[in-house]
DNA sequence: CGGGATCCTAACCGATACTG
DNA sequence: CAGTATCGGTTAGGATCCCG
């Protein structure tokens, strides 16, 4: 009833969000693995962060995958790159209003991931163990 | 000191769902195009929704993705399939508990998403245009 | 109607080497 | 340090045909 359902509008929404393909675009920005957890490691900061500690925060991300990820964040205005041009070269990134404001949303991501893990794992395990004996929708 | 964010939790959460890789492993499962537009229209409908009903909802996935999609759901425990075996055959989706409650976070994201579209909309052109007119950095 | 099986292509991604 | 450029392997995904 409140906001938490809120049926009517949410249909409406749902017809704005899926037909109007702007919004799609958006979407396809966050459904990428590595920008929730860039975002997430942005977010944790207070102070800009260098290329080389955002890599190796993230742990497993390639040298490639991680600039063009910042790239993309950085053309979509979440992200602002500073260059300092001393030497060696120092590159520092943090989040602009906007992606500390989706940021948020992301935390909200991540907290949830973590509070249903365990939970999420339970079901993938029975889910296999069905799929595991009942291949045999003949017999019997 | 730390002004704006709570800092030693979050950097204690970062720790945790960065390294571990359960969370990772949930937090994949979001990072998908097509599941935080399916987990939108199961959220919209109060009602189970049949497959190719679904399917015309989504406009643009295809049969495979999306079959895909719903068993993965599925597997996690976040949507539930029901069969019932009539001549045609039907099957109808919905969301489970955990699902719902999963609905709640992704649709806070579209609403985000329908927000911000326009200014990330500016953000991307001014990104772009300026890429197209600064690729001389050895000139002047 | 709700998929499964197959073929095929484009996109991605890791690894490596090079640069300012 | 913070990237760019290139190559090669893997794979996600579209298209098509078929089945219960």
């Amino acid at each position: 009833m409140d906001t938490v359902f809120d049926m009517e509008k949410s249909t409406d929404l749902v017809e704005d969000y899926l037909k109007r393909c702007p919004a799609r675009d958006v979407l396809a920005v966050l459904a990428d693995k590595w920008v929730l957890l860039v975002l997430g490691v942005l977010r944790a900061g207070e102070h800009p962060i260098r290329f080389n500690e955002l890599r190796r925060r993230l742990d497993g991300i390639t040298q490639k995958v991680l600039t063009r990820t910042l790239r993309d964040l950085e053309r979509d205005g979440l992200v602002r790159r500073a260059v300092y041009p001393t030497v060696p070269p120092r590159v520092e990134y943090s989040l602009t209003p906007l992606g500390a404001d989706l940021g948020r949303l992301t935390h909200a991501m991540g907290q949830w991931a973590l509070a249903h893990v365990d939970e999420i794992g339970t079901a993938r395990a029975a889910f296999d163990e069905r799929a595991a004996r009942e291949p045999q929708p003949l017999s019997s």
